[in-house]
DNA sequence: TCAGTGATTAGG
DNA sequence: CTAATCACTGAG
């Protein structure tokens, strides 16, 4: 009867430009500290895809950090920003190719740093797996939704290119 | 508009 | 080792 279902290794071992659009309307899960279960409809996304885009992490090679965007689709990537703020990654494409889906928004907590604060989430995170439903999944509830796009957020030091390419998905 | 804050990275 | 950078946020 469950009309919920979780995408498994194989939803996130595809391009991130696939991926990407196809989260927005999906939902976020998180088992927090006090056993609860937090439930959030993803509502905004960035695709990051390669060595190539000088805006993702890995146009500099594979290092300590981006080590984890060259692994299989599927896994967390988490990275701290401003001393202050961690941002929560989603690992796509199949090993070898540097990709990643960074989550920007849920319901309710609009703003990448705002999020992973209420889920509690940090760097011990990196490396987990998104479609194991533990401490933290993906949920698809049916959802039917419009997705938008425009460039991506914060990284006006880019090339203009890589700058203004429209790979920021949002829920319409 | 602008400072806070610390992991990560390149470079000496 | 040092110094620069940074996929952000909230206060003023």
């Amino acid at each position: 009867m469950t009309d919920r279902s979780i995408p498994g290794s194989s939803f996130y071992v595809r391009d991130v430009l696939d991926v990407a659009p196809d989260l927005p309307g999906k939902f976020l899960c998180r088992t927090l500290p006090d056993g609860s279960v937090s439930v959030n409809m993803i509502t905004e996304v960035e695709a990051y895809r390669g060595e190539e885009d000088k805006a993702c992490h890995a146009s500099r090679g594979r290092t300590g950090r981006t080590d984890i965007m060259y692994q299989q689709g599927g896994k967390i990537y988490m990275y701290l920003i401003y001393g202050m703020y961690w941002m929560l990654n989603i690992v796509t494409a199949t090993e070898g190719i540097p990709q990643a889906v960074l989550i920007r928004g849920i319901e309710g907590f609009d703003g990448p740093g705002k999020l992973t604060k209420h889920l509690g989430i940090d760097g011990s995170f990196y490396g987990k797996n998104i479609y194991v439903p533990e401490e933290i999944w993906i949920e698809d509830r049916g959802r039917k939704v419009r997705i938008g796009r425009s460039a991506r957020i914060g990284i006006e030091y880019a090339d203009p290119y890589w700058r203004d390419i429209e790979w920021r998905y949002y829920l319409k």
